[in-house]
DNA sequence: ATAAATGCAAATCTTTTGCCATCTC
DNA sequence: GAGATGGCAAAAGATTTGCATTTAT
């Protein structure tokens, strides 16, 4: 996934368009491709300022309408990082997110075989596990202790 | 857990309130009971409504204004279904979630050991876990099989 | 008595919708 | 050219905030 270009990407979700009967439109490449240069889970107002540098007559709510039809032709994968508002993810492939609860940076956590040990309810056909690890990123942790060591 | 009434509970939070300082209103009785009492990880205004028939008097404000309240103190838990709005859980156990996608049913996953192997980012301090397992209940998987196979 | 909590309503933020103009195929 | 898509603005929904009043400790 790393070792694909942008070019790439932007080859494959033209591709993938048109599998799903998706216009390969001006604005949907400049969404996609603000989506797909970046690993930061960008929420939707993020994209739209990114990507009004370079179209600035695209609207949010084309920002929206998109990430919806993307997310439901399965372009695009939402991530929920704890009460937060909508946070996109380009990358499809199966990874899980280490949350930092101070600073809110999401990084990606490759996927290293997680999932439950024990028995799932009878029946149940699992697609895939969301998996966020939440604590504190080795800045935010420094800082904290010394907080702690305040309070006893 | 699951042995623990109710009043087992309203005693724990009424301990933890005062461990906190929080005062032990009416309202936040009947807030807390609410939640303690379902395992179906309402929304904020689910809640309200079924507090309501009891305190008509009781605003929504004040079910917001408690919610975060109590998620600071560590009194409750928020529950991520993605895309949903602010779903709750006063189950502080580690547990995850069976989702399902289909009819959106939340079951609780008694917590089984599922943590990554590999590596984490040096110096990332896990405080935990949030798993959502996604896919399909029985009930709605042997709906979408027939469904399915109209596809191909 | 004092500080915290409530109710209410307004404000803010996020997301969806409707409709006409425009673009892709 | 037909149907899908975009822009814009209004609407709907979710959450937060401010402030005067009430309540818990």
């Amino acid at each position: 996934m790393d070792r694909q270009t942008i070019e790439d990407r932007m080859q494959t979700f033209r591709r993938r368009c048109a599998e799903k009967g998706l216009a390969y439109t001006h604005q949907r490449q400049v969404i996609y491709r603000a989506l797909a240069s970046t690993n930061t889970h960008p929420t939707p107002e993020a994209i739209y300022d990114k990507v009004k540098k370079q179209m600035p007559s695209l609207s949010l709510g084309t920002i929206y309408k998109n990430i919806r039809t993307f997310t439901e032709a399965g372009l695009l994968q939402e991530v929920n990082l704890l009460h937060e508002s909508l946070r996109l993810d380009a990358n499809l492939e199966s990874h899980h997110h280490l949350v930092c609860v101070e600073c809110k940076s999401v990084t990606d956590l490759p996927e290293q075989e997680i999932r439950p040990r024990g028995e799932l309810p009878a029946g149940f056909e699992v697609q895939r596990y969301n998996v966020e690890v939440l604590g504190l990123c080795s800045n935010c942790s420094s800082k904290s202790k010394t907080k702690r060591s305040n309070h006893g």
